[in-house]
DNA sequence: ACCTGAACACCGTTCAAGT
DNA sequence: ACCTGAACACCGTTCAAGT
């Protein structure tokens, strides 16, 4: 009642923030192809155009579904520690924010440089590889690689073939299992033997740890200074 | 003439493989997104309906394409070399395969265990991961991860925006570049300082063999025999 | 066996109006 | 300022025919 100006225009349910609320969850269970400007409006009872008054296109939709992703970075505060933990638990940091929405976390990758908080990731990575000896270059390139190694982990971990149904994503990897099991010995006898650790969802924390592993023993490995 | 009955019923030019071309060419120039049903018809002046003799769906053309890129793989062959010497060859023939063709290279990673060559691949992979002391889960998962990351580096190599014109496409990369040059050094110096690096399409082998350098630096490093 | 034609249920997006 | 409605140029795909 003694409502200010502000709060008399206040949005009814139609603003940003929600329509990428709706977007991430479309996506989180249809996949990102299920992520539809008119399925969009349809959940917040509007027409298809109406989003349009507040992003310019889908894109620019999109755009906001990353940068609610890389805003969710928890980044670590530098400290002493030697070069590689710090930057075992930025890259940590960074996986944390995207695991739980694999099928959006390939949006991230394209607009590390165009948002905030993708940038202070990608300013603290460099800072990292500074320390650990690397030319400014090889920083760039290397920096590169290795968050893009992290964003294609999560988007393509064992269970993200982005079906609707968690019973059907169920059946269908026990059918990939079946598959692989079947496989003649005589060629493949290591993939049939790994059918079932290939589409396992469990212990996802173990595939994670291990990625982490490799990224940063890499990094030391090819690091001038370990 | 003297045709046999083989001959006598000859395509006039609309066969799966011809269609993949197209696909390949499309994908190549204007980014899978471009990749329709009904533009490859019409390449081919034939209806949209006519690829569905040779196609299911959309979906198993997706699969011919990624099955042309994995059919390309000059696996070499084993030897008594080191395994991670025998590893580097091994993903470097998978990059050769998907480097002329960034914008598909994403389609592979989910048909390597669905097509014979993949499957190869994968196996030859395992065998490597096995020598080198790695328990049969963690093979499956550090192999996929690795494969991940190549098609990965692939995919986002710094030109892959996927745009029309290679004229509009060094103007994206030169205003990119721009951007990034021009961000408040208080916060971002070595990003601004990575700018060139970041958005150079120059010294492409460079970051090649600086990704393999990363990839098998880290699976010696996580092995439990180096 | 191979291709056509018309139709259906979807897309993103523009333009001109409404309040 | 914010939303609607109709329309346009696209999609993948089904179904019934054509030859």
């Amino acid at each position: 009642m003694v409502g200010t100006r502000k709060a008399a225009t206040v949005h009814r349910g139609l603003d940003p923030d929600r329509i990428v609320d709706s977007a991430l969850a479309v996506a989180d269970a249809d996949g990102l192809g299920a992520v539809t400007i008119r399925r969009l409006a349809q959940q917040h009872d509007v027409t298809p155009m109406a989003l349009y008054r507040h992003f310019r296109d889908k894109e620019e939709l999109l755009d906001a579904v990353a940068d609610r992703l890389l805003g969710e970075i928890a980044l670590p505060e530098p400290d002493g520690r030697p070069w590689h933990e710090q930057m075992r638990d930025l890259l940590a940091a960074f996986l944390a924010a995207l695991r739980p929405h694999p099928n959006v976390a390939q949006l991230t990758l394209d607009r590390i440089l165009t948002s905030v908080p993708g940038l202070m990731l990608a300013e603290r990575t460099l800072t990292l590889l500074d320390i650990a000896g690397y030319a400014p270059d090889q920083a760039a390139r290397i920096g590169r690689q290795v968050l893009c190694a992290l964003v294609g982990m999560v988007s393509n971990e064992p269970g993200a073939g982005q079906h609707g149904d968690p019973e059907e994503r169920d059946d269908a990897l026990h059918a990939e299992r079946a598959t692989l099991a079947a496989l003649p010995p005589r060629r493949f006898p290591r993939v049939a033997a790994a059918a079932e650790a290939l589409t396992t969802t469990d212990r996802q924390d173990d595939y994670y740890r291990l990625g982490l592993d490799l990224a940063v023993a890499g990094l030391r490995g090819v690091a001038p200074r370990s």
